[in-house]
DNA sequence: ATAAACAGTGGAGTATAGTCCATTGTCAAG
DNA sequence: CTTGACAATGGACTATACTCCACTGTTTAT
């Protein structure tokens, strides 16, 4: 098929196809041409292009997902291998939503200070932003 | 001061200096210079370093931070103005967290699964990347 | 015959927030 | 008098994941 097709079949824009073809997560062989030059890609491809869209979805970045690909690629994609990426990647997303509760409640208390004491000061600008 | 010492007293980098001078955050007049082309920076300028990191620390962008800056500098900074920022922000935070949870919750409930089913499978693949 | 829709390639641009580098100039200490 | 530390400037580079553009060639429909 053309990339007009698998982009429909993925969802993937002709653009984000082509870049993952740049970035080597797909490829396509010389031969695999017509004879107008135009990519003819496999339903091989179009199985990759699925899994990439599934393991990004997983929240992972290109780069990791390669390696998935090149895990599944030789047939070492235990899920062993799979749980272990997958558990780093849990951390991961705690450290970030921990992070993220922090400033919220920073956030959250000096707002409620803001709110309830520092319009009363002399100067126009809110006490919050003050670094004294 | 010359800015190794603006560097010292804010902790913050001379090319980060440097930086948030191209960007506009903070200037220095042709005339705050030394005979030598040092840049002269004034204790004006260091208070609004300071002021940038506090801003910064409360997860806002430099763009962001820059629109507090001015509203500092009209003496616009009322409460009013910066809690409804503040809350903008809090908004965006708990979009974030939300995502984030909901990817954890994807991620784990797809571990569990794998752990569980899909080493039983014929395919030394986990079948938590299968697409199929 | 021509225009629209599609394909290929290469390269630039986007946002974010710096960091690093090269080159040149200045100043203080030994 | 030279070395080291510091300063100024301009520009390149980092990561991430595309998206957009220009230009050219091909196919399809009218």
């Amino acid at each position: 098929m053309l990339i007009g097709e698998l982009s429909n079949k993925t969802g993937l824009s002709r653009d984000t196809i082509r870049f993952y073809e740049k970035q080597g997560l797909i490829s396509i062989g010389r031969k695999e041409r017509r004879e107008n030059n135009y990519k003819e890609y496999s339903e091989n491809t179009l199985h990759k292009l699925l899994t990439i869209k599934r393991i990004k979805n997983f929240g992972f970045t290109l780069n990791e997902t390669e390696e998935f690909l090149a895990l599944l690629d030789r047939d070492a994609a235990t899920c062993e291998n799979v749980a272990e990426k997958m558990n780093e990647k849990l951390f991961k997303i705690d450290e970030k939503i921990k992070e993220l509760q922090d400033l919220r409640s920073s956030l959250s208390s000096n707002l409620t200070i803001c709110l309830s004491n520092c319009c009363q000061s002399e100067s126009n600008n809110c006490q919050m932003l003050s670094v004294n």
